[in-house]
DNA sequence: CTCTCCCACATTGTGCACAATCTGGCTGGT
DNA sequence: ACCAGCCAGATTGTGCACAATGTGGGAGAG
């Protein structure tokens, strides 16, 4: 299990404690979002302190927010691993993402027009990453990316609380694609999002609201969750809490 | 500051140790819930201890856990306390309400008729409880049964993550209720959640959810969300992770 | 050779002691 | 009388030592 070293070791001293435990989220956060670390990985304490400097006791409370955020999940006195999400709860989340987005979407749409330019201009520059990434084939890049511009239309809605929620949902459909994706390798979806900002833009009621429905379907369609589960059941994981 | 004494102080060998935590997290939630603990309160981690009967670890972990659901506020080196929503936050918890449980009105509404019978009797059977506590104009208990009956709707979508999405957006609604409702005491909702339960036997398509959409709003509505906050606010709080 | 039981090791869980920080009042100076 | 600075008490934050638990391998019997 390799995790990306924090940038500065621990060197400068921390502006404040719990700044240093956020980093640590973010960057365990990322790893998972870009799989590095797959569905399934356990994650020791002791090695997760070592890697970003801190004490055990640091660690085991960035696990418990994580944990949290379904990101990862905690076994008593087994770990933490990585979140496997099952097929259902792919579906779950798909779903709430549609529902969540949809909305946006209509409050973007229900904005005055013109959309503010600033709006527009962010919305291309991130595009023209995107458009980066693929002509690069970065994958990590281009997951990291897509994300970000889901994000980017929540907070321009301006509701840091369906934001908040959606920052959730986005990280655990980061972790079904990794869990379900099928072997052919998927288009990703640039394309999808220049359409999504066009019809924004544009003047079509509806539309860009359709569109995102359309896209997430399209991303939940590439899974393959009909398949049943070929990893077997951790029983004892799954009855930890049941009375003896 | 007064919380109800566990029901059984740590007598009994537990079953589990985290059975031990969500006990707690209920409980507290619940204090908060239905007012016993108004916005603001501070939570002291020695007194929480004391009263149920755990270590001030165990306390600190629970109000960790509280604070990832924005129920309770931690500000570094002073403590934690009942969180106090920004009306802002208010107006955006309300929203994300209404987003999400529209999505379960019609979900609920494009199920196959008739709907099961076991559902509409659960639905009434509840609806008889919060008829006895208005009877009986038991506040707290028509506040937590309002809650429960979202949340069992939510139930019957069939959509865990949703529900579970809901469940803290009720619990911080209950906050901004208790944070912003007026002097005048208002006529809670048991005759909407009626009118729902009735649109929803129905077969009047996309009644219910407008209903609810109405009911949300009038709950909102109820809030006092205009007048600006005269409790004036902790800035070495708010920039406490600031640079120096 | 295989299967079971048991023990040693690794990992997580918990309480405690001490350090860091904040609050509110007190004191001394102007 | 008023204000600044400071000190004592209370509260939160953190590291550490040890306890509890799970895992995997090895020994011994069949």
């Amino acid at each position: 299990m390799t995790i990306a070293a924090p940038a500065k070791p621990a060197r400068r001293a921390p502006r404040s404690r719990s700044s240093a435990e956020t980093r640590i989220v973010r960057s365990i956060g990322e790893a998972i979002a870009d799989r590095r670390l797959p569905p399934g990985t356990k994650l020791t304490e002791e090695s997760l302190a070592e890697i970003f400097g801190v004490s055990r006791e640091r660690v085991r409370k960035v696990l418990l927010l994580l944990a949290q955020r379904r990101v990862v999940t905690l076994i008593p006195n087994r770990g933490a691993f990585v979140a496997k999400p099952t097929a259902r709860e792919a579906r779950e989340v798909f779903e709430a993402r549609r529902v969540i987005e949809r909305s946006i979407m209509e409050r973007l749409e229900g904005m005055p027009r013109p959309l503010p330019a600033e709006m527009l201009a962010r919305l291309r520059d991130h595009e023209t990453l995107e458009d980066a990434a693929e002509q690069a084939a970065d994958r990590k890049a281009m997951i990291r990316l897509s994300g970000q511009f889901h994000l980017l239309l929540a907070e321009f809605a301006g509701n840091a609380t369906l934001a908040g929620i959606l920052a959730d949902l986005i990280d655990r459909s980061g972790l079904a694609i990794a869990a379900f994706e099928r072997q052919s390798s998927h288009t990703c979806s640039a394309e999808d999002h220049r359409r999504l900002i066009a019809a924004l833009a544009g003047n079509a009621p509806g539309e860009a609201a359709a569109l995102m429905i359309a896209h997430l379907d399209a991303v939940e369609r590439q899974l393959d969750l009909d398949t049943k589960p070929e990893t077997r059941i951790d029983l004892k994981a799954i009855f930890a809490d049941e009375p003896a």
